[in-house]
DNA sequence: GAGTGAATTTAGCCTGTGCTAAACATTTAG
DNA sequence: CTAAATGTTTAGCACAGGCTAAATTCACTC
């Protein structure tokens, strides 16, 4: 059984190297960043994940997940995404709680309990925020939106996916509807990263301002 | 906030000191059994526990928790129960599986999710296996049950409490309908701890042999 | 190609929680 | 009353994960 800190590091790990921004290296010091911990003990920890055969380190260059290592972190990440859903669903979490909460929950449940979530939830393929899910066999659906920020005025979409990575922009999209599958149109986009102005719904009833449209993802309508 | 180690001891301590068979002086040995630890481990814990006021420790005598210790106690306890009658109602768990399950999640909810899982149990007083819950006050309900094991020949009564320490027991009393309310009638007690006989229902209709009656407790009913 | 600054690693330390072996205390038997 | 058995504590160690301070390597500029 992996121990907690090792399998954090590993989902943190995990999202790096999905994330667009990063190559396939990941560098010690934003793990060390998104764990909370100094560059030190990152390196430290590393050095006993490629003990482990869930990396492969080069010193000084980065770290790159081993596949036994994408897989242990495919599990992790389905626990957390149908965690977060259950706690939505049947619960009735808020939008931007439900990561805190999973995070804490994760490590504790066990296969049964994830196979009891599961079947609640009708097998599902989503999660909260749109992230596709892992399968058991450590299968993941690959998603192709376009950034919302890339869109160009009067373009129509879709939203398909938010980041959760910042409750209170999840609580902004909340409170003003945009949850998933909501219809947009960009009105207008502003020159210099100001705020995008979005017409909302399918008759664009609503028109409100987004700062941080990099964080959601969406569907081309038109 | 207290480390998962520092909770489990607490909690073992607590339900041992509420044990009939126990003074109300823990021994070490009878904690580090408990707790499936060395002697020296357990004193070495229950030092750090007099530290932070938890309980009294008197060398050689055993340990006896401080009023703030029992009330920690409590708050433990009561996650630990609402959580198995949850994972029994709303996720189809067996009466002998929940106990292992809250185990493993009690570390982690927050009192939201104690919150949440109240209100959606209706704010029950009486756990899975008949204990009381104790309130978010940390007040708990005296209960005056009987041990089967107690019973004579020719008595009825119906079943209150079960122990949740052997799931083995609990398949079985599961298996041939002993669930919390059920009435038996004492069908033939043995002499010397041999099985006890019961007839099950309120008709009498099914009889059964009973080798741990220590474990069940029951209100007499003549 | 040398120097400088940033990123990374190493060295050495701390705390929590476990262990074993040995010492000490208490109870019980003879 | 003493000795053995039993229960408890102490001493000393290990491992997981943190930390800081110092050393090292890399990348980039002049």
């Amino acid at each position: 059984m992996l121990s907690e800190a090792v399998q954090d590091y590993l989902k943190a790990i995990y999202k790096l190297s999905r994330a667009p921004e990063t190559g396939q290296m990941v560098s010690t010091t934003l793990i060390a960043e998104r764990m909370g911990v100094s560059p030190a003990s990152a390196t430290n920890m590393i050095k006993r994940l490629a003990e482990m055969n869930i990396l492969q380190h080069r010193p000084y260059q980065g770290v790159e997940l081993t596949p036994s290592g994408v897989r242990m972190a495919l599990e992790i990440v389905r626990h957390h995404r149908l965690l977060e859903l259950y706690l939505r669903q049947a619960l009735g979490y808020d939008w931007d709680a439900v990561d805190a909460e999973a995070d804490r929950l994760e490590h504790a449940i066990s296969e049964d309990f994830e196979d009891r979530i599961d079947e609640a939830l009708g097998f599902p393929t989503v999660g909260a925020h749109g992230e596709p899910i892992p399968t058991k066999e450590g299968n993941i659906a690959e998603t192709d939106y376009a950034r919302l920020s890339e869109l160009t005025t009067g373009q129509r979409a879709c939203i398909r996916q938010v980041s959760d990575r910042d409750p209170a922009l999840l609580r902004y999209l909340d409170q003003h509807g945009l949850v998933l599958g909501t219809e947009i149109r960009i009105a207008e986009k502003a020159p210099f990263s100001g705020p995008m102005r979005l017409d909302v719904g399918a008759s664009g009833e609503q028109h409100i301002g987004l700062e941080v449209a990099e964080a959601i993802y969406v569907d081309v309508l038109d």
